[in-house]
DNA sequence: ATGGTAGGTACCCTA
């Protein structure tokens, strides 16, 4: 089983793009974040085209929006509201790859990115941040089970290890690596008990990114990148983890998306 | 030290 995350920013813009990805990557669940559309102008034919029947998805205009594409049938799809808004940030869905083993729930999440001023007094949208990855850490334990299938996945907006970003040093008072989001984000990865799906393949000492500004004159030269994207697997899944690859070549594309697909394959 | 780009939308917001 492989799947891929990918923040498409706009998934109207950039169909075609994701043609190209499902077809040379073949992932047989792709979650998407930021496709920017409500639903009534989401690309479902174009999709099932591409060879995904099964499609999850909760837009709203101009902001957000997540989506799930499977080649299994998916049931259970649920979509939720965060922090008393309904901003499209968060939807799931359970599909089964194996007959003789359990179902797996995944969660596709679009955390607030938070703005500029990492101060939740003076800057509403860090507060929201702030919130949203609480709100989180509290409905996880108490709405699932850490024993059964659970993949969380999605864009986090959140960089937690030092080697997730360019400079740990330069990075301590920009909003996704300052240390209330590092502290909260902790909590939420130990609510769980989660596995770093990524790490679990490259180590803690290397640097990985999945994420480079637009604003780079050249985005290779100066390599400032940041893991905002992530996978975790609850514990019975740690097992079948096989591989992870971030498709930073997708960075150059024609008219790239400012993230880049991860992908992680399971056995069977 | 500052400003730089992109997408959607409607003349500005978010990232």
């Amino acid at each position: 089983m492989r799947i891929l995350t990918w923040n498409i920013n706009s998934v109207r813009l950039r169909i075609n793009l994701l043609g190209e990805l499902l077809s040379t990557e073949s992932p047989d669940v792709v979650c998407l974040q930021e496709t920017k559309t409500p639903d009534e102008h989401f690309p479902l034919d174009a999709i099932r085209d591409f060879g995904y029947e099964h499609v999850a998805f909760h837009g709203m205009k101009g902001y957000n929006g997540v989506a799930i594409l499977s080649k299994y049938p998916l049931d259970e799809i649920k979509t939720y509201d965060r922090c008393g808004k309904s901003d499209c940030r968060h939807i799931s869905a359970r599909f089964q790859p194996d007959a003789n083993k359990a179902p797996i729930t995944v969660h596709n999440l679009y955390i607030p990115a938070g703005g500029y001023e990492p101060d939740p007094v003076l800057n509403d949208k860090f507060q929201h941040k702030l919130d949203f990855v609480a709100e989180l850490t509290e409905w996880f334990p108490a709405n699932q089970n850490a024993s059964d299938s659970i993949i969380a996945l999605g864009d986090m907006n959140i960089a937690p290890l030092e080697q997730d970003v360019w400079s740990h040093k330069q990075m301590l008072n920009v909003v996704s690596h300052t240390p209330i989001e590092l502290e909260l984000f902790d909590k939420f990865f130990n609510s769980m008990n989660w596995v770093d799906a990524m790490r679990h393949f490259i180590p803690a000492e290397e640097k990985l990114f999945s994420w480079w500004s637009y604003r780079a004159k050249d985005w290779t030269k100066a390599n400032r990148g940041r893991r905002l994207d992530h996978v975790w697997v609850t514990k019975p899944l740690e097992d079948s983890l096989k591989a992870c690859s971030v498709l930073r070549e997708a960075r150059s594309w024609d008219r790239p998306s400012d993230h880049v697909p991860v992908i992680i394959d399971f056995a069977s």
